[in-house]
DNA sequence: CCTATATTTTTTGCATACAAAATATTTTTG
DNA sequence: CAAAAATATTTTGTATGCAAAAAATATAGG
């Protein structure tokens, strides 16, 4: 039979209430919406062409998510992270990184191992040139391939929304040229890891790997907080 | 100066959609809106007594949280766990409890081991009358206080997330006498890795602690769906 | 009798309306 | 002029109403 009518799904299109979460989500992440502010539902609500309804609704959500607090009879605010939160969240992720990256040692094809190498070289193209972007781009591309490759998508989601409170720091983060440089060299030391299927190295490897990503944005936050740069010692409580 | 006026928060109940939440994130925790079942906004409002529109908020925010899944245009049902998303979820909780041992380990004081250890005789007792339901509150109180040692709200706060959809499953599950036996050695372990201040032991210990509960859960979800226990092997792809 | 179509009913999704709380402004008072 | 009180405005929280979609029921056709 050439039966072409598919009733499956005919396009169901996100309700408004989604929609508007995704975007708010977004603002969130890229800053647009700065740590702190408060989310104003009727400037939103015009803002983004919808009634209140769903727009609280999204909120909702992205309290649950952690991305806005709650403040009963006051609206919502966007997340403001404290050093000791930044510090607390940074120790999660790494154990999520260490463990995706020890499951996808264990777990990962040839082929994947390969879309990796490719973006790693990418990356360094990117590193080469300084575009900041680019890298950045990629660099998240790596991490998602590695979540892939350990084939849990708990975890995945799991890492995705405490990763998500990250992105306005991050997002900003200028790394020095050093620092820089240390990230690339640890990025050589997963792909040997990967492709040695090494998954106790891997998870050393991103370990240390976060522990050095934190130190960058305690700087940013530091700088962005404290215009005096006396720099604190003792930065980095998360175990190599 | 003897001023007793305070005027901060002077009780600031919970908003209705916050208590909704809760009372729903029970009900589905507990059992009481089964798995797949479907969530009713009509009936909903009227056994809880709201109208619809904290009843909605809620709904979303235990969407996010993963205890319900949303369907556009058809409503939201409690989630339903397949064997994989057991599986996959466990494998996230041995991270999460893995580390949190291995945080607890080296932050633990020397009260807070005490109590711990004065918990676990606790739950002995109730092992020894065989009282279940006893020894899961006793377990849970202990896991808490490692978790409250561990010093790490995040963790703390991501452990419970993934956690609460696991507990509709745990809160039928009768152990069989010997896997009781064996879970109850497994928290002597974990009370001596503490005192030792034992890291990397501690670590070991839950781990391999979270893949025997996963046995115990997987046979109460094979047996709940198939009558016919023509047990299949490989059960645990969590490493020790 | 079963299947397919049409109609009714229910349910979800969104917008609007109203009440209570919080915030901003004005007025009063020392 | 400053601080406190009173008033007005804004903003959040909740309930209700209406439209669109889905589900249930009834009806027609093979």
């Amino acid at each position: 039979m050439t039966a072409e009518i598919i009733p499956i799904t005919p396009a169901p299109r996100a309700a408004l209430h989604e929609q508007v979460a995704y975007r708010l989500r977004q603002m969130l992440v890229e800053g647009r919406i700065p740590p702190g502010a408060k989310l104003n539902e009727r400037e939103l609500s015009i803002d983004l062409k919808v009634s209140r309804t769903p727009l609280r609704e999204a909120i909702k959500m992205l309290a649950a998510e952690g991305l806005v607090e709650l403040l009963t009879n006051r609206g919502a605010i966007a997340v403001e992270l404290t050093e000791s939160d930044v510090l607390h969240t940074f120790e999660v992720m790494a154990g999520l990184e260490a463990q995706s990256g020890e499951l996808a040692a264990q777990r990962i094809t040839e082929a994947e191992l390969n879309e990796i190498k490719a973006l790693h070289f990418e990356m360094l193209a990117a590193y080469t040139r300084r575009d900041l972007p680019a890298y950045y781009r990629l660099n998240s591309a790596i991490h998602s391939a590695i979540n892939a490759a350990a084939r849990n998508p708990v975890l995945a989601a799991t890492y995705n929304q405490v990763n998500a409170r990250l992105h306005a720091l991050r997002f900003r983060s200028n790394q020095d040229g050093e620092k820089w440089k240390n990230a690339v060299q640890e990025h050589e030391l997963m792909i040997k890891a990967l492709t040695a299927r090494d998954a106790a190295g891997m998870r050393a490897v991103l370990a240390s790997h976060l522990a050095n990503k934190l130190d960058v944005v305690l700087e940013q936050l530091r700088a962005a907080s404290q215009p005096s740069p006396s720099h604190v010692s003792n930065a980095s409580p998360i175990k190599a």
